[in-house]
DNA sequence: GTCTTTTTATTCGAATGCGAAAAAACCCAA
DNA sequence: TTGGGTTTTTTCGCATTCGAATAAAAAGAC
């Protein structure tokens, strides 16, 4: 037995995190992962196997020499909540310790939903979740719609709800479950999901494209999400359109690029005609990737994604929202009109990927807010 | 006398950054800038005292309580060499340990210059400035034209030298003058001289906007320079232009807006003018800042800063090159312009300004370089 | 089998950084 | 002038972290 109790939090965290993302499967590749020596890292080890929140799982025989001995999350230890919301829904995930989707839950919201009735669905959905999820509550991650200072945790405004203004919304979750609650803007939070649970695995550098009832993008830089000084980076649905459009006639890039609007582009009809019940299905019917509209389409998300790049820098784009149900044709599309429309692009790598993730991506991306925010009490 | 030798040059190499910067001017203010306790840094601060890089200059009295004893860093204890070059020549400052500039170098390049003279020319330059500062040369910064990978220290690519490709700049000025060579894009470079220098100072988001030959931005977020996946962030000259024309016609921005096609299109003349002998001087000269071709240039600037500040959301756009001649008219008419072309900036605090820095914001930016990585032996 | 080589993990003394308390330096008021 | 209040700086003991050496665990050679 070794000799020293341990405090700090923050670094039991940080292992933790490395050993559920698969980047530290030992002691001494946890010591290099967390840049710490091998001796204080078998003392960590040591307390979070001791706490249970970590397990040995075997042995792995490298080519020669001690085998490691494999560290492993214990799924058991508890479990994170993740939310995320708009003005229709709120959906909610459970995703147990050692980062598994474990359990879903959706609650519709009223046409005319206030905030007091938001926060009550969320508490709502998460107490629905601890009923199938083992082990305590450790973190609450919410992915809040509109513009969100994530450090102060606070909704600062959004839409379509009409008094959602300056709402402190970590606290007002908080102080009911006695839990951290971390904030981060939906669409940033989706890009923490595809960190966790998809494309984004191991890249340090993309751009989640999140072309829904508006039109906005999440940006990943050297790890870091992107969130700006007024936390309104992405913002980009409000960009002008057409772009070197000579009168101002108010045109915005979501009204050609939302979701809603490239439906109708791609089906053909104007802006009186109803959209589908599920705009999901309506997309995916949409048969004919050829036709002047496919290509008119696929030439305006290629303006927009290449002048992104140019500036970014980044390479992949992870296409979200229902738009994936496209697929991956429309990437292509999107990619080959890139480069046809900028010569800048064609040697650079650009990538234009739909994401694997469903349609609770958000509410994946909370929890992972919720994962990477956790320590050890 | 205290006790313990200390060893962590890092944290040494910060603390002189924060006293130097003016973000903390005594021991409990350091304590509190590096994050490490109060006792700890009084062993800090003694050891630099004791090697001569910081010094105590007086006592500053609070409205109550103890005064502080004020530290400065000591302007002999060595200087910092500042490198910036591109095809048509290069510049070079020398700093003192106090981060003010002690001496300007500039050496022009032949038209036909390759890597090696430009090497040569480098070397030239810090030698110069070697007789003028006082102390030893404790490292030296480099900003380098095209593309760079300022972590490994290579430059990669610049259009204006023919054989500039994949050259270990870093190493090869690094072994001729055995100090630290610190490599970043010039543009990037300049960044960090409003950071130490100009406006930036204080400021953790930013974008420097550089029309020169070409025209690329420079950004600053959440205080650190955004280098991008492929060392091409903020390379938008090549963006398509205009941004929304249906035919390919291989146009680009910088053609549209480098400080060239802007000076040709203020003045009223063709491609085929010849441009001034100075350009800043020709620039300068216009005087007429109400007319059609005002509003058109004013009007594209707009829209392209227009986009960026959508994007990534930083509010302060810095000018710089000889465009800044033109004055704040132009940073106003520019302003005035986006927020007419683009509803969304209206309430966002968009600030264009003039950089105040001169000719030699490179080289500057290069001594900030030198100065942010030094840490002592 | 035993010994060498290679890699991983642990032990143990040394030292660095921290926290709490003390000291120092100043103001102000009585 | 003296004492209380306030803030900065230093002292000092303690605990955490590190580095180097050691132990452990396997593969392969002989």
């Amino acid at each position: 037995m070794r000799k020293n109790p341990i405090v700090q939090r923050e670094t039991l965290g940080a292992a933790v995190l490395q050993v559920r993302s698969g980047r530290a499967t030992s002691r001494t590749t946890l010591a290099k992962a967390l840049g710490i020596s091998p001796s204080t890292t078998g003392l960590y080890v040591d307390h979070l196997i001791a706490e249970n929140y970590l397990s040995e799982s075997g042995l792995n025989q490298g080519p020669m020499g001690r085998p490691r001995r494999i560290l492993s999350t214990q799924a058991e230890a508890g479990w994170f909540a993740g939310v995320e919301f708009n003005a229709q829904r709120v959906q909610a995930v459970g995703v147990d310790f050692s980062g598994s989707l474990r359990a879903t839950v959706e609650l519709l919201l009223p046409a005319d939903v206030v905030t007091e009735q938001v926060i009550k669905s969320i508490l709502t959905c998460v107490a629905k979740l601890a009923t199938t999820m083992q082990g305590p509550l450790l973190s609450v991650g919410l992915g809040v719609a509109g513009l969100v200072d994530a450090q102060a945790g606070v909704g600062l405004y959004y839409a379509f709800i009409p008094d959602w203004n300056q709402v402190p919304v970590a606290e007002k979750i908080g102080s009911k479950l006695n839990v951290p609650v971390i904030l981060q803007n939906n669409l940033r939070a989706i890009a923490l999901a595809e960190r966790w649970f998809g494309i984004g695995h191991g890249l340090n550098d993309y751009v989640i494209l999140g072309p829904r009832s508006g039109f906005g993008v999440a940006m990943v830089q050297d790890g870091r999400v992107v969130e700006g000084a007024h936390h309104a980076a992405g913002e980009v649905g409000r960009w002008p359109w057409p772009l070197m459009g000579g009168a101002i006639d108010g045109q915005e890039l979501h009204h050609a690029l939302s979701a809603p609007a490239t439906w109708r582009r791609l089906a053909g009809v104007d802006g009186r005609a109803k959209l589908p019940e599920d705009l999901r299905a309506g997309l995916a019917a949409v048969s004919d990737s050829a036709g002047p509209e496919w290509d008119a389409v696929c030439g305006d998300y290629a303006r927009v994604i290449g002048l992104l790049h140019m500036i970014v820098d980044t390479g992949v784009f992870i296409l979200h929202g229902p738009l994936t149900m496209l697929g991956e044709r429309f990437c292509h599309s999107i990619t080959d009109a890139a480069c046809a429309l900028m010569p800048a692009l064609r040697n650079g790598g650009l990538k234009v990927v739909p994401s694997t993730l469903g349609d609770n991506a958000g509410a994946l991306g909370a929890a992972s807010l919720a994962m990477e925010a956790w320590a050890p009490a």
